[in-house]
DNA sequence: GGCGACATTGATGTATACAATCAGTATTCT
DNA sequence: AGAATACTGATTGTATACATCAATGTCGCC
């Protein structure tokens, strides 16, 4: 039973709820697939009472649906959902950002959030940017919208963006860009830092329209990108969760 | 064991869901007050591990908070935390109303829509309002909001509504107005519909930034209106979840 | 008398055994 | 031959038993 040895402090409900949903995510089951309950036990390894319980939290996470005669099944998405996924998400973070300027925000509160953006500075200099820099822009990134999300002091709107960003953004553990994208996707980052650089100087202004009005114009950029990318059939990789789309060429 | 007759199709997990968030939303359970399972079960009824699963649905819910060294707790939230989600609500619905004008609705989708409103008025329109007809506003109020929601024809957003909206207006079943509060309560029942007069009439002529506008400020009359009830301690029962704010004189 | 360590108790997390329901298939009747 | 029904297989929903962990109370030692 304890083979592993790191991951013998968390629970087997969260061992099993991180393998299936990196097994989903990464496209092991297609969408609309059953995902079955012994099926799973032998994926993850652990007993049946805990999988019902990984299963339970990811319906209530999006990426399950509750079959009406029992079990659950792979949620599919359209391309529409996950282009509308990613508008309410910029909407949420619009708020947030209005929230963060209006309610005011301390110098010291907005130090990592800059140190985070000079860091993101130093990896999108490199002009042939590097698979290894864009990884690390993906995690820097997250961290940036996460600690946006928490200048807004509001519990229930930061749980709201958690799970609104669930869908479009969640990516498998191993997640690499493919190298031909690079260089466009580049180009995407300049202007995404862009926006970053503005809300940050809205919320320090108090400009609290400014702030949320830019967080929306990040989120078009966001879909437009994505729609570029689904149409042209190329770095595919840059938003993840695309596994979960019904049909592509919808 | 099925010892109740209209409750035997439902399966033991909704059963224990129903009765808990019924147990907590009426205040049967203290805001920090951790939750036993035994006695969990004992109250529903069922079995420990349905009992489980309700307590998961629940936290994912947002009504309980996981206890690091084990178990669940009810979740506390302060009075800015509700008046929080209110604004999020609006703002979530005024991207539907948006939605809804920019894609287009065709008449017919519009009907029922409509026919609520008209139910709406014939209630309002009795000037010593009883205390049944404010509860049945209650359910068409609700109904009105969630067929405005369907008509943004994007579930991914219908979804993260009905969470956003679980929390600021989630109510326990058993829900009356308190006699006092009735002739306060309908004036603002009027301002309400008139402001749902407006969005219909914005989805109709396609005119979406007005649309999105008017939910906002419908979402800004119901925090201001909740704002007021806290300071007077008047028709506390207009908004319920009201007994999971920690303390009301924050 | 106070502090610390240990034991005991209670709870939760996990595993497995049982029951009920649903799907699929074969057989029989019209 | 087609359709309806009954049967069988499997899968999920439920219950309970076990193990592990945290909390608390007591006893002993300093």
């Amino acid at each position: 039973m304890a083979d592993r040895e790191a991951d013998r402090a968390v629970s087997q409900t969260v061992r099993a709820q991180l393998a299936l949903r990196d097994l989903i995510l990464s496209g092991g089951l297609r969408p609309g697939e059953r995902i079955s309950e012994l099926q799973a036990v032998e994926t993850t390894g652990v007993s049946r009472t805990p999988v019902r319980m990984a299963l339970v939290r990811l319906e209530e996470e999006g990426l399950l649906e509750a079959i009406p005669s029992g079990g659950f099944m792979v949620k599919a998405f359209s391309e529409r959902d996950i282009l509308d996924s990613i508008e309410l998400r910029g909407t949420l973070e619009g708020l947030a950002a209005r929230f963060a300027a209006e309610r005011g925000v301390s110098a010291r509160d907005l130090e990592p959030l800059k140190e985070c953006l000079n860091e993101i500075d130093d990896l999108v200099r490199q002009d042939p940017i590097s698979v290894e820099a864009f990884s690390s822009y993906v995690a820097l990134n997250a961290r940036f919208h996460a600690l946006l999300t928490e200048l807004s002091r509001s519990p229930p709107l930061v749980r709201q963006i958690d799970r609104a960003s669930a869908l479009p953004f969640a990516s498998p553990s191993g997640f690499v860009m493919a190298q031909s994208a690079l260089p466009e996707a580049r180009q995407i980052l300049l202007i995404a830092q862009d926006h970053h650089r503005v809300v940050v100087d809205a919320i320090e202004n108090r400009e609290g329209a400014r702030a949320e009005a830019i967080m929306r114009e990040h989120a078009r950029l966001a879909a437009r990108n994505l729609r570029l990318a689904l149409r042209n059939r190329t770095h595919l990789d840059l938003l993840p969760a695309l596994a979960l789309i019904r049909s592509a060429a919808d």
